[in-house]
This record gives structure tokens, sequence and C-alpha cells, in this order.
DNA sequence: CGCTTTTGACCTGCGC
DNA sequence: GCGCAGGTCAAAAGCG
């Protein structure tokens, strides 16, 4: 898989082009609380990961910076006001989105989070239907949104919305026995 | 048995 | 006001 480019909707759509990456699992921006996860070695070999790093953590401080205040706006057509269901659901709150687009055989993005799939539609300039997911933590309520490119149907647009207050449970799973080992080391 | 996916219905906002 | 498009819900089905 490959990261073609990553964007930032905060705002106005500003495309910043992000250095290929490749590697099966990879933490997004969208996770505040401490620095970005990183990609496992193993994984992103023959990338310039540092200059991915540097990126993912300027859009992580610019969603930290957004967080609480005004709306991004939408991913493509520009309509992205009907947070739809009846009335009283999840009100709309400002809060960030991503979107980046992956080279990718599969539809999704193993970024380290699981997500759970509530939705999919059709969208109208796209031969592939859109796909809705949301991550299943408990107090985290990140949503994620995946649709393939008609244009170019080997690339995924992943659309983030919102930002992870927890950590990514794959790379914690990777970390756990260094983590252990690390204490244990500065015990003594 | 619990979690995830599927899928149709429903709701909201926008453009005409 | 109406129709369309996008986003979400929730019941049912599937799976490990």
């Amino acid at each position: 898989m490959q990261y073609s480019s990553m964007e930032s909707l905060e705002g106005e759509e500003q495309a910043q082009l992000a250095p290929p990456a490749s590697g099966s699992t990879l933490c997004p921006p969208p996770y505040v609380g401490q620095p970005a996860p990183f990609p496992p070695p193993e994984l992103t070999s023959g990338v310039d990961l540092g200059s991915l790093f540097q990126l993912l953590q300027q859009q992580q401080q610019q969603a930290a910076a957004t967080v609480g205040r005004g709306s991004a706006s939408g991913a493509g057509g520009g309509r992205e006001k009907g947070k739809g269901g009846s009335g009283g659901r999840g009100k709309k709150v400002g809060q960030p989105r991503f979107a980046f687009q992956t080279k990718s055989p599969n539809d999704i993005l193993d970024d380290g989070y699981r997500w759970r799939k509530y939705g999919q539609k059709t969208v109208k300039n796209g031969a592939y239907p859109r796909s809705y997911y949301r991550c299943t933590h408990h107090t985290c309520n990140v949503k994620k949104q995946v649709q393939r490119l008609s244009k170019d149907t080997s690339i995924v647009v992943t659309t983030y919305e919102g930002i992870h207050n927890h950590p990514c449970e794959k790379l914690m799973e990777a970390l756990t026995p260094l983590l252990k080992q690390i204490q244990f080391l500065t015990r003594f």
C-alpha cells in the first residue's frame, strides 16, 4: 500500500503532498495525547518516514488547535451539513477532518485502530460505495469514511473525522513488552 | 454468546 | 416546497 497524498480538510481544502509510504499498519494523525504513533519500521522500509512523521505531527497539531471551535469543511462536494438521523442524534460539533489517499487493493486501511462499520452508501460521482466506520473505543467517537476513487480504482480515499483520545491499539500491543523492559531497566 | 457487517429506512440540509 | 444527496440508525444476519 502506498500513501500517495494527504490533505487536511480543516478550513479551505489545502492539499498537502505526503511522501509515499508503504506498510499495512499505520496510525493516522488524528490522535491526541502523546506523539503520533509511528509505523513499525519493518513495514515502512524504503520510505522517507521522517518527513511523513513530521507531516503527521503537523496535522495533529492543527487538529488539536482546532478542536472545539468552528467547523471543518467537508470533503469533495462540499455537502457536509447533513448529519443525518432523526432529530436529537449526534450533534455536529466542529471536528477536525483529514483525508488522505492510499494506494491499496483492499479498501480497509489497517491503521492500528479498531473500527465498526455503521453504514454504506453509494455516492453520486462514484462507482464504488462509500463506507462509514466508527472507532469501537468506548470514549472515542472518531469516524472515518472510506471510498475508492472512480478515476483510479487502485486509490482509496480515507477521511478521518475527529481525534482519537486513546492510544493506537496495535502500536500499544507491540510496545507493551518494550515498555515493560524499559520500566524494568529504569528501576536500576 | 458477543461482536461485526449488511442493508433498508429515516432524517437533515441544500439547490432549484 | 420538493426532490436529491449524504449521513446515521437499528434490526437482522453472519461469524468466530
